[in-house]
DNA sequence: ACTTGACCTATGCCTTAGACACAGGCATAA
DNA sequence: TTATGCCTGTGTCTAAGGCATAGGTCAAGT
C-alpha cells in the first residue's frame, strides 16, 4: 500500500500521511526499490487510532506521547482520559472567546449601520473602528 | 519613545511592536545612533488602531490593506464593513465547531466512566478511543 | 574612572499541522 | 516510442508573534 491508497483508505489526504512518516509517528515498511515508501497492515490500525484522536482535538504531540507509551505495551488509557479532560477545558475557553467575539462583532455591526463612511484625517484611520475602543480587558 | 515604552504605553508587548515594525506596518522615526528604534506620535496612533482591529480579531494582512487603503487618503470604512461581516461568519464557524467538539468531549468522559484501562493489543491501541469511532464527517 | 547590576535592544530561530509547488518516476494508450 | 496523466518524495510556506541570545545603556556605588 503507497501513500495515496493509504490516505483514501483511511479517508484522509496523502499529505497528512506524508507528514505522519515525516515526524515518524508511522513508519513504512520498506522504501521499495524506486524509493516509494509501502505502508503495512499495522500502519493502518495505527493511522486510524490518530485520526480518531484527531478528531477529538488532541495534538500531534499529545498523540504522539500516547503512542510512546503504548508502544512500551503500558496503558495509554489515563494520559487519554488526562489529555481529553484538557482538552475540554481548552474547548471551553475557545468558545467563550468566539462568544465573546460573535457579540462584539455583531455590535459593531450594530453600532455602524447609522454612521457614514468617512476619509481619514489626521489623528483617525476609520471612525468606525476608533469610535468603537471598547477598551475590552485582554483574557487570562 | 522606544519599543518598551510604546508598547506599555499602549498595553501590549515590545515583541508585537517589533513585529509590526518588522512586517513595516508601522515604521520608526528613525534608527538613532546607537541602533534602537524611535516612534513618534504618528505612529501610536496608527499602533491603537492596529490593537483595535486586531481586538476584533481581524488578520494582519486585512489590517494592512485597510492601512493601504487609508494611506492614499481613501475611505477605507467600505472595506472594514466588509471584513468585519466577514469575520462574524468566520467566528460564527469557530463558534459551532467548538460546540461540536465541546459536545464530543464530553460524550467521550461519558462514555469511560465505566469503562477500564487496558494495555494495548495487537490491534487496539487505546479501546477507549477506538471504540469511540464515530465516523465524524469532516466539516466543510 | 571604573565596575556592577538591572534593564533594554535587535536579530534570528521556533512554533502547528499540514498545504502547496516542484521535478522527476511510472504506466497505460496510441 | 512517445505522450499523457497520475503518482512520488522533498523542500518550502503558512500567522502572529514568543523566546533565546548576545550585546548595548544607564544609574548607583566604589
Amino acid at each position: 500500500m503507497r501513500v495515496t491508497e493509504l490516505a483514501k483508505t483511511m479517508n484522509t489526504t496523502p499529505d497528512t500521511v506524508r507528514y505522519y512518516t515525516r515526524i515518524g509517528l508511522i513508519v513504512p515498511i520498506k522504501n521499495s526499490n524506486n524509493g516509494y515508501k509501502a505502508y503495512g497492515e499495522k500502519v493502518q490500525q495505527r493511522l486510524k487510532f490518530i485520526l480518531s484522536a484527531r478528531q477529538l482535538d488532541f495534538s500531534v504531540e499529545e498523540i504522539t506521547n500516547i503512542l510512546i507509551e503504548s508502544d512500551k505495551g503500558h496503558t495509554a488509557c489515563p494520559l487519554v482520559r488526562e489529555i481529553v479532560e484538557h482538552r475540554l477545558a481548552e474547548t471551553e475557553k475557545q468558545f467563550q472567546a468566539a462568544l465573546l467575539l460573535r457579540e462584539k462583532l455583531r455590535n459593531a455591526i450594530d453600532d455602524w449601520q447609522d454612521k457614514p463612511n468617512k476619509a481619514p484625517t489626521g489623528r483617525m484611520i476609520c471612525h468606525l473602528i476608533e469610535g468603537e475602543a471598547r477598551q475590552g480587558g485582554n483574557n487570562e
